[in-house]
DNA sequence: CAGGATCCTTTCTGATACTG
DNA sequence: CAGTATCAGAAAGGATCCTG
């Protein structure tokens, strides 16, 4: 009997899906991953839910306006869910879903790597601009 | 006798770092990191050096303008190496550095979970958007 | 082949002002 | 508090033309 376990379908999904490629609905899926703001929000995230205003004090210098946004698109791939809770004023929670959940390592990666890559890469940078 | 290891350094920068913050420098090297050519070019770049015009061929539908930007980038921060051949036409070959390949596992981590993931994310679109 | 320089369009992003 | 709506400046991105 033919029985499909999602680690097998993850490896067809690899087959299939070629962000190389031009065309592929991945490459737009890598471009939405690939933003600032989802990686400080997926992580802002990580221990639980977050009140908008929490995420909003725990990210620095975000907008409101971009934090929303973020959280709406990751709301809309089923990363994060959106609690309303009827009350006055409104309170809103922000929670990773499972999926949000195994994408948090990837973004906490990228995060962690310039953290503490950082020196490198000034100092990379310094050699680049001193050159003749 | 203090010695400090290359381990002991990074956590060293993780206190010292941290992209939450606005202001810290880290903030504007994770911008630079989450874009999606790096997110391909780096992979490219993955089993040994390529050059400008492979790149621009495995990577479909990259204009010349980004995939020279993007390198000479990743270049500056020490990410990649250039060499110039002298021949007729030029040769130039691209080279992941080994700060380069530190980073390797964080972007093909990207590229994996968008292709492994692409099916869960559309269906997360779909629930949502067919709601009232 | 590699890539600098330009022009032009699109997208992003941050104020600001206004609701339930 | 948690948004929505709008506007204008900034940045990203693509297409084209040109050079060593």
């Amino acid at each position: 009997m033919a029985t499909t376990t999602a680690a097998q379908r993850r490896e067809q999904a690899k087959r299939d899906y070629d962000a190389f490629l031009d065309r592929c609905p991945t490459r737009e899926l890598l471009s939405r991953l690939t933003d600032k703001w989802v990686a400080l929000v997926i992580p802002a995230l990580a221990d639980g839910p977050r009140r908008h205003s929490e995420l909003a004090g725990r990210i620095a210098g975000v907008s409101q306006k971009m934090l929303t946004q973020t959280l709406r698109t990751l709301e809309r791939d089923g990363l994060v869910t959106r609690t309303v809770t009827a009350s006055v004023p409104v309170r809103v929670d922000y929670e990773l879903t499972p999926l949000g959940h195994e994408l948090f390592p990837v973004m906490i990666a990228i995060k962690n790597w310039a953290e503490t890559h950082m020196d490198q890469v000034f100092q990379a940078r310094a050699q680049f601009d001193a050159r003749p």
